[in-house]
DNA sequence: TTTTGAGTTGTTCGA
DNA sequence: GTCGAACAACTCAAA
């Protein structure tokens, strides 16, 4: 049996291979855990069920799908498998339920081939043994490591078992294929990478991250295609972070909900009165965090240069805690993924790895103008604004703070926990 | 152990 | 409008 989790594909899957070698037939099996789901908002779910559409058609429609806790599920759908066999997860979660699954499945083998990653977290270490906690030497390292070639797998070289019960997939329209897309940004847009990704307004990033969350895509299957040009290096760069947070979390799993830096402990934060509502529902009179804060509802997905604006503002100008806005895209974004996630809020708020130093604090009137000179970006998405012209758009309208009040704010408080 | 160089993503102010 | 300096010291990584 091939228990998928977040290694939602047929290619490259090192587990599908280890348990071809065993055996020509095999069962597909993904667990709807409502214990992952029961937060997820209705963008996040139905993109997992337009992925498992995907799956089960490379499958050719024998992908069991069954709803429960997996350490009661598992077993029962193992039950006349001599293995089951998984891509190895390193979440503070995962880990925890893989090794009760192991328990329960007594004697039947769970066998753990290849992660999400390119190198496995908790294998790049500093020459002292140690991990690392600053990112440049760690992606220094981690390139100095490499990783293996693509694994060559086919759905077809399986003869699938055939369903018995289970829950039936809402009918969606499964995922577009990933490689095509990847095809496309790599032949179009990444030589302009580098400069272009930064402008929301624009189609300039790679729109992986979803196919890279629920794994459709392994970022091995890109970095093969990688060169040594700056666009290249750039998206390479950006991988390398995804493979940081991972390891980071991997050594520190307690950092998904508590800061990295303990410090931060003694932060003050504000009660809340009704402006993290606003937040969430992009109404703060900021332009620019407005329209990030209502694509994400819209669309489960916000541009990375509005995410690291809209978490600016909930820490800094609104001076609540990180994890409220952390919970809140965990909830609704197609690619949310705990390590990025809860290691892109810590950076933000200032307690996390390599933190950004305490007098940066966004601007999102500033910012706005530098990353949508044109405006177009908020109008698409704060149609009240639609009338005004060019960068005007940015100006903040009935905003519900004082932004250059609450940066004194935020710059004292964060002096007040300095050591 | 000591030293040295370096560290994703910014803003404001004054010349 | 453009540009450089100031903002602060701290921690990390490696020699």
């Amino acid at each position: 049996m091939i228990w998928f989790r977040r290694d939602l594909r047929t290619a490259d899957h090192p587990a599908l291979l280890s348990a071809a070698e065993r055996s020509s037939s095999a069962i597909g099996l993904f667990v709807l855990d409502d214990r992952l789901l029961a937060s997820a908002g209705k963008a996040r779910t139905d993109y997992l069920h337009r992925c498992l559409r995907r799956l089960d058609d490379e499958l050719g429609g024998r992908l069991h799908v069954v709803r429960g806790n997996p350490v009661d599920v598992v077993p029962e759908v193992a039950a006349k498998a001599d293995s089951v066999h998984i891509s190895a997860d390193y979440g503070p979660y995962g880990r925890k339920r893989d090794a009760a699954v192991e328990k329960a499945l007594g004697d039947v083998e769970l066998v753990r081939s290849g992660s999400p990653y390119a190198v496995a977290p908790g294998r790049v270490l500093k020459g002292d043994g140690t991990p690392f906690k600053v990112f440049t030497p760690f992606r220094r390292a981690w390139e100095g490591h490499g990783w293996r070639k693509p694994a060559e797998t086919d759905a077809s070289t399986v003869d699938w078992v055939a369903k018995r019960g289970g829950e039936e997939l809402p009918d969606v329209e499964p995922v577009a294929d990933p490689l095509p897309l990847w095809e496309k940004f790599r032949d179009e847009r990444l030589p302009d990478y580098k400069t272009a990704r930064d402008r929301p307004d624009l189609d300039a990033t790679s729109r992986l991250s979803p196919y890279l969350r629920w794994g459709l895509l392994h970022p091995r299957t890109l970095l093969a295609e990688l060169g040594d040009d700056e666009g290249d290096a750039t998206f390479r760069s950006e991988l390398a972070w995804r493979e940081f947070y991972a390891d980071v979390l991997w050594h520190r799993p307690e950092t998904a909900t508590q800061n990295y830096d303990a410090k931060f402990d003694r932060m003050e934060h504000d009660e809340d009165d009704g402006r993290f509502t606003a937040w969430q529902e992009g109404r703060t009179g900021f332009p620019i965090v407005d329209a990030g804060m209502r694509q994400l509802l819209a669309e489960g997905w916000m541009h990375n240069r509005v995410r690291m604006i809209v978490a600016s503002f909930l820490v800094k100008d609104l001076h609540l805690p990180w994890w409220w806005g952390a919970r809140h895209f965990m909830d609704h974004l197609v690619d949310g993924d705990l390590a990025s996630n809860q290691h892109g809020w810590q950076w933000v708020a200032g307690s996390g790895t390599d933190a950004a130093p305490y007098f940066r604090v966004f601007n999102p009137i500033t910012q706005g103008e530098k990353f949508d000179p044109s405006g177009d970006y908020v109008r698409r998405y704060v149609p009240e604004l639609r009338d005004v012209e060019g960068k005007a758009v940015h100006q903040p309208h009935d905003p519900i703070v004082d932004h250059a009040h609450e940066r004194q704010v935020a710059l004292a408080r964060y002096g007040a926990i300095k050591s």
